[in-house]
DNA sequence: ACATTAAATGGACGATCGTCCATTAGAGAC
DNA sequence: GTCTCTAATGGACGATCGTCCATTTAATGT
């Protein structure tokens, strides 16, 4: 059974699928983030990851130099995952109002494609540990991105008009993100129970009450 | 150096303080904790543990019967103290205005006692392995204690006059926590960056804002 | 003082950890 | 084909993991 899957790299270049060290960068790194979703980050060990993806014991120190780099390889690329989902599902024309900016990150956020058992565990699994490995800290916030921007930008906008509160907008964001966080939390904690609706619902009666006028419904 | 100092039991006999089973298992305890802290989950070994304690290293076994049992037990530990701390910071007298008393839980997760890096080290710590661990799941949610009781009820209380919402209460209640799970969050990742009063003001504005009149300043 | 019981010790044990490297295998150049 | 270079392998290695238990130590009962 030797199939040689065609493959090629950014340059067009063929490849055979047997050496292909980028492929296999990315399989680790795939295994890594599967393993410790399904046992847990204090089980996912070298020889786990490895048996996973199906490659040899000797890649990661190959690839990544020590077990520390593949974890923070796998951090940077879920985060970086993230966010990429979560521009594609913004993508809103840009003559969409604010208030529909906003609600459409709070309903990525909360949609299956960024809110899933794999990702929560994942997600939750990362800060856990990120106090003590500062590689990983870098990407366990949500705090200093795009996204940030793009909702304060949005609040700005509703806000212009009584503009009487400085801190109204750096608020709502902070709030926002806030709220998205204890979601998340809750959605860890009980799946069963959880449901994405009232969540959203329950974000856009806060900002209703933030924005009286706005966010109706 | 042979000191005996004198202890007593919950029946108020007298110990030596060279036997006794109970406060090493405290020791224990806290020791697992403080390393957690210290070093984070992953390399809170059994040795780590009872070197930081000063015991031997059969003890674990001896009180817990395994390392797992005394994380639990940790987890158990520090949930329980964290509920008592907040009780004792929350005992307004029984005739406090339902604001202030949701207020004062407010002020009181995030205040020192209960929000510093310690305990959100701990914290994220016990949540980041609960999804593998189920022991340790029991204890890492907010959702099931009195606290929530508290603040359903106060809550009720305020939106009592127009209950127009069914969903209001509920609403309030689940979004003040996730709000303080955030904030919560936000300490961890930046502790320089992060201001107790700010954070109470926030989520005091959003709380005006879902019941206008009341929560003001 | 001695016997009894429970607490505490610290080392033995096999398993597994993460790292490293001598070796093999595959792809392109010539 | 042969040469060269790099990808990939898989086992060796010492360290450390968590568990368990034979032994020692301290407190209590008689």
């Amino acid at each position: 059974m030797e199939l040689l899957n065609r493959v090629k790299d950014s340059k067009g270049k063929k490849r055979s699928s047997k050496r292909d060290p980028e492929a296999n960068r990315q399989l680790l790194i795939k295994a890594t983030l599967d393993t410790i979703a399904d046992i847990g980050v204090t089980d996912t060990s070298v020889s786990r990851i490895c048996e996973r993806s199906g490659l040899s014991r000797g890649m990661i120190h190959l690839h990544f130099g020590g077990k520390d780099n593949l974890l923070t390889a796998a951090a940077q690329h879920f985060s970086a995952q993230y966010y990429a989902e979560m521009d594609r599902l913004t993508d809103l024309g840009s003559d969409a109002s604010p208030e529909n900016r906003v609600m459409a990150v709070i309903e990525a956020d909360l949609s299956e494609a960024l809110l899933n058992p794999r990702s929560t565990k994942i997600w939750h699994a990362f800060r856990g540990i990120a106090s003590s490995h500062p590689g990983i800290a870098r990407y366990s916030s949500t705090q200093d991105h795009k996204l940030v921007e793009t909702l304060r930008l949005a609040f700005k906008e509703i806000a212009q008009k009584n503009e009487r509160d400085p801190n109204l907008v750096g608020d709502a964001t902070a709030g926002t993100l806030a709220l998205l966080e204890g979601m998340w939390v809750n959605y860890l904690t009980d799946m069963q129970g959880f449901s994405r609706r009232r969540s959203v619902d329950l974000i856009r009666r806060f900002l209703c009450g933030l924005f009286p006028g706005n966010f109706k419904l």
